[in-house]
DNA sequence: ATGGTTGCTTAGCAA
């Protein structure tokens, strides 16, 4: 019988910004020493990425950045063996919404899903387009039978429990039927949604509004996920969210994820 | 309630 010893530990954040939420960041990573960290919404370029703060606390960095928008990161306590930086399909798209690394032979990719802003709108058809790019992509390149996680922020809340007013929501960006069934597509190439696994009926948002006291309220979504193929599952430990990262100074208005694996 | 807040960039957009 192998036992199984040592403890992979993956979060995923969308940080609002790389540059305001630095030194939540840095707090982040010594208080919950993950390995590997999935960041959205750098909204900034590679040149400007605080790799030397980061390498300093511990962690290598692979950037995928752009100017004022998107921005995605993967950071490591080692360095990954092969980087993929976009999805690199025939479709000419500038957002830096995708990067991914394999490490140890388990490849982890880290998405930014486009927000949508409206059902209906040319954003939310760019968003259903990008979600199919997605699947063909994870079908391309990968097998459901080989270790691989995708972390992120999906901008989508798959059911009633991961919205606060699944009813005033109902239609609406987010929570709309063909986002949320995109996403099952997604899933159904072998994908299981870590915290839910664990924990089936438990309220955990990921995301609160700025506006109107949604945090305070506990008005918020559960829109970030850290999903892991069968041989991810079957060493998972445990997973939650780090709600007190939405509190205090200067927050994002995502709160980080994090799941834990026995490998 | 078509408001409200934050960040990037500098008046307007995106979330």
């Amino acid at each position: 019988m192998k036992r199984s010893k040592k403890l992979l530990k993956v979060a995923t954040w969308n940080v609002n910004s790389i540059k305001v939420r630095l030194p939540r960041l840095l707090n982040f990573l010594e208080r919950e020493d993950p390995d590997i960290v999935c960041l959205q919404e750098l909204k900034c370029v590679e040149g400007q990425f605080p790799f030397e703060e980061l390498k300093a606390a511990g962690y290598q960095a692979a950037v995928y950045g752009q100017k004022t928008y998107n921005g995605v990161a993967l950071l490591s306590k080692i360095k990954p063996s092969q980087v993929w930086k976009g999805m690199n399909d025939e479709v000419d798209d500038p957002a830096a919404r995708l990067i991914a690394g394999t490490f140890d032979g388990i490849t982890v990719i880290c998405v930014y899903v486009p927000n949508g802003q409206e059902v209906g709108s040319e954003k939310y058809q760019y968003k259903l387009k990008w979600l199919a790019r997605f699947k063909s992509f994870l079908k391309n390149h990968f097998n459901s039978k080989n270790p691989f996680v995708v972390c992120g922020d999906f901008n989508i809340a798959p059911e009633d429990q991961d919205v606060y007013d699944p009813k005033a929501w109902e239609g609406k960006i987010l929570f709309s039927d063909p986002e949320k069934l995109a996403l099952t597509e997604l899933m159904n190439l072998g994908l299981v949604d870590t915290f839910r696994t664990l924990f089936p009926k438990q309220k955990s948002y990921t995301w609160w509004d700025y506006r109107n006291l949604s945090f305070p309220k506990d008005l918020g979504l559960r829109i970030d996920f850290i999903l892991g193929s069968e041989p991810m599952i079957e060493h998972l430990k445990d997973s939650y969210v780090d709600r007190n990262e939405r509190k205090g100074v200067q927050p994002s208005d995502h709160a980080p994820v994090i799941s834990t694996f026995q490998m």
